[in-house]
DNA sequence: CGCACCGGGTTCTGCCATCTGC
DNA sequence: GCAGATGGCAGAACCCGGTGCG
């Protein structure tokens, strides 16, 4: 039970739904009765008032304040993010804290989800139960969706449009994406299914006109493979995606079926980034590049084998890049295994240290070692070491 | 077996601006 | 004129292991 259960009577009405758990249905013959208890005090005549006199539109609803004070919502943060909830006549907190329970959301969870979305309160039980219920044919337990609630409550909240919601399950489907991409859509990026389907079919049509544009044959193949490539591309406005693929055409001077792998492979991932920072990035390792003595050309041959070498920050990239340098491997080793870049700087130079202990030869064995995973290492070290012991 | 190649997994919300509908 | 709905933005890599080949 709640706190602020405590403090209130539940009219008779309100008894019942609780005692009848979670049927939909049951729910439903009960849809006319007020959801919310405190508000239903607030004497209505106060608001007729209003509109002839000279208070505020709508003061704000006191014990709406108490109720969420009691469930332990961060109250000034909410109304800093939301004021017009507190406001409202009548609200549905309880309601809410009672579904979100029932789903097995703990009493903080559904405290900090309503401070940082208030209008989650403003949600009808049947909305609520229809909303989870379409979530729930891509997730399979509840606790997966009360774990992404908790993430983002605004993805989940802030539409009431379920219809579009459905549409939208509908739409990713058309497109050739199978469950197991919607769960990871939805977990990743779960505002994708709060957009509207207007805007999701136009990133998608954008999409398909730039394969065509490049020659490409299967436009829906296309589109399909970059978002399930990048899971963050319908999140992200055309206008962006579109000024990336543009600055990537001619900062590499790329022919049509070079971008057109490019697009539909790694480098879907460098369309997130804000069209500034691809800049920048791209700016600074032309810069880079050309200090360490390397050809324009090396350049896009960089890029293509390995994309994410622009997401990498400037600085990042410089620190890394310098460390390699002065552990000894030369810039066209990089150039050949760009891979070795992936990982963190630190990493990188923890390895260099151990392997400079054992003598590793770079020139001898080549820079794979420093592109495994961590046990692989590990082990591979463990017969470095008994050798150089011998 | 050891190694290189390669693809995959994780990750990304919270705020502000603008429109829309009542 | 208000609140709700929706669009858009900044921010900025790292790690793992299957597989197939010699």
């Amino acid at each position: 039970m709640y706190p602020f259960s405590v403090k209130m009577v539940p009219s008779p009405g309100v008894k019942v739904i609780l005692c009848l758990g979670r049927s939909l249905m049951l729910q439903r013959s009960f849809r006319l009765i007020p959801v919310q208890l405190a508000s239903t005090s607030l004497p209505r005549k106060l608001c007729s008032v209003n509109t002839e006199s000279q208070l505020p539109a709508n003061p704000e609803n006191e014990s709406l304040v108490v109720n969420l004070n009691l469930m332990g919502v961060d109250v000034k943060m909410a109304r800093k993010r939301q004021p017009g909830v507190f406001r409202k006549v009548s609200t549905n907190e309880k309601g809410l804290a009672e579904f979100l329970q029932g789903k097995g959301a703990c009493p903080q969870e559904i405290a900090s989800i309503v401070s940082r979305y208030p209008r989650a309160i403003t949600r009808s039980i049947e909305h609520l139960e229809q909303r989870w219920q379409l979530w729930r044919n891509v997730f399979k337990t509840d606790a997966e969706i009360v774990s992404i609630l908790h993430r983002s409550p605004e993805s989940f909240f802030r539409s009431s449009d379920n219809k579009n919601l459905e549409k939208n399950i509908a739409f990713l489907i058309s497109l050739g994406l199978n469950i197991k991409h919607l769960h990871r859509l939805l977990t990743t990026a779960p505002r994708t299914f709060s957009n509207s389907v207007g805007l999701n079919k136009q990133m998608v049509e954008f999409l398909k006109d730039i394969c065509v544009e490049l020659g490409g044959k299967n436009p829906e193949q296309f589109a399909k493979a970059v978002i399930s490539k990048n899971l963050y591309i319908l999140i992200r406005s055309t206008k962006r995606v579109k000024t990336n693929i543009e600055n990537l055409r001619t900062s590499l001077k790329l022919s049509d079926s070079e971008l057109l792998t490019l697009l539909q492979g790694h480098g879907a991932d460098i369309l997130d980034l804000s069209n500034e920072y691809l800049i920048k990035n791209f700016n600074n390792l032309q810069q880079k590049m050309a200090l360490l003595g390397c050809e324009k050309n090396d350049i896009k041959k960089l890029v293509i084998s390995y994309p994410m070498i622009l997401y990498i920050g400037p600085e990042t990239l410089n620190s890394k890049l310098d460390c390699l340098l002065k552990g000894g491997i030369t810039i066209n080793q990089i150039l050949e295994k760009p891979k070795v870049l992936d990982y963190s700087t630190e990493n990188i130079t923890g390895r260099l240290e151990e392997l400079q202990k054992v003598g590793y030869d770079f020139k001898k064995h080549g820079i794979n070692i420093l592109d495994s995973s961590k046990k692989r290492f590990v082990a591979k070290m463990g017969k470095l070491t008994a050798l150089s012991d011998d």
